[in-house]
DNA sequence: CCAATATCAGCCTGACTGAAATGG
DNA sequence: CCCATTTCAGTCAGGCTGATATTG
């Protein structure tokens, strides 16, 4: 890139924030290719390793994903064979999702992968710049997801 | 968004960025609505403000638009009557893109409602706070952008 | 009848790829 | 012949809306 973008640009933060955001997110995709994953599979998994089965619905509200992109992440996991849909004998509406032992397996490859995505991306902060930068977005994400 | 997403999750740094980049884009794109524009139609108005008439090739390497999305937001602006399209006596392969008067006004307005945005983003940060975040964020930037 | 669930189809932005036509 | 320019067609991830059928 060895554009020249306006300085009129270059300095609002919104601009700063989504130009970074896409670094970030063209670093992470990168990553997860490198393991035949997008970003949704592993909202997906972590999130069954974390609070366990689950129905799609609630799979939804606790990774953030939309109910109609769910549907199609978790057709992509089943296929991969990482998690598995099986129908809710208590109530016939749901299907309850659970993550599979390959599944484990694959969440453990991404965390990695994430994990040396991370070193990339903060590269050129020092330890404490890290923090700050984190505390800093975890206060704007805080205040903007009440207010939505 | 009273989603409870994973811990895994919320302390990866890119995540954060990724997510308040995208509250900051919600935030962007409805101020731009009100206004009945979006974020290519600002970057094109400000850098053709900033460096003048240009091709759309030279206008693609500065505003940092693909040349194939630059096609599409020109069209919109020139239907607006926002931008001209001319061609260059001196190079018959390339159009001149030139604002008009009515541009200069409309990218007046677009820079009140960004300056409205930039408020409420960072509504709860204070002055040092926004100064710090800048500096970093700018900081991982001209990282990043020498080495892609 | 109403509420929740799962699914499907489609829109939007932003970033990107590839190919083709035109002219220097 | 090569190269730059413009244009069009299409892909992809992520975040969304709306409609529908099913079941509680």
């Amino acid at each position: 890139m060895d554009t020249t973008e306006p300085t009129r640009l270059t300095g609002l933060p919104s601009w700063l924030l989504t130009q970074t955001a896409a670094h970030a997110g063209r670093l992470v995709s990168e990553g997860l290719a490198g393991v035949e994953a997008r970003g949704y599979h592993y909202r997906v998994l972590a999130t069954l390793d974390e609070y366990g089965p689950a129905s799609q619905a609630d799979l939804g509200r606790r990774s953030g994903i939309h109910l109609s992109d769910l549907v199609a992440a978790i057709n992509e996991l089943a296929a991969r064979g990482y998690v598995q849909r099986s129908p809710d004998p208590d109530d016939r509406r749901r299907n309850v999702v659970t993550v599979t032992d390959a599944g484990r397996r694959q969440l453990a490859a991404l965390d990695e992968q994430l994990a040396a995505v991370q070193q990339r991306l903060l590269t050129p902060l020092d330890g404490e710049e890290r923090a700050q930068l984190a505390a800093l977005l975890t206060k704007l994400l805080a205040y903007h997801r009440l207010s939505s």
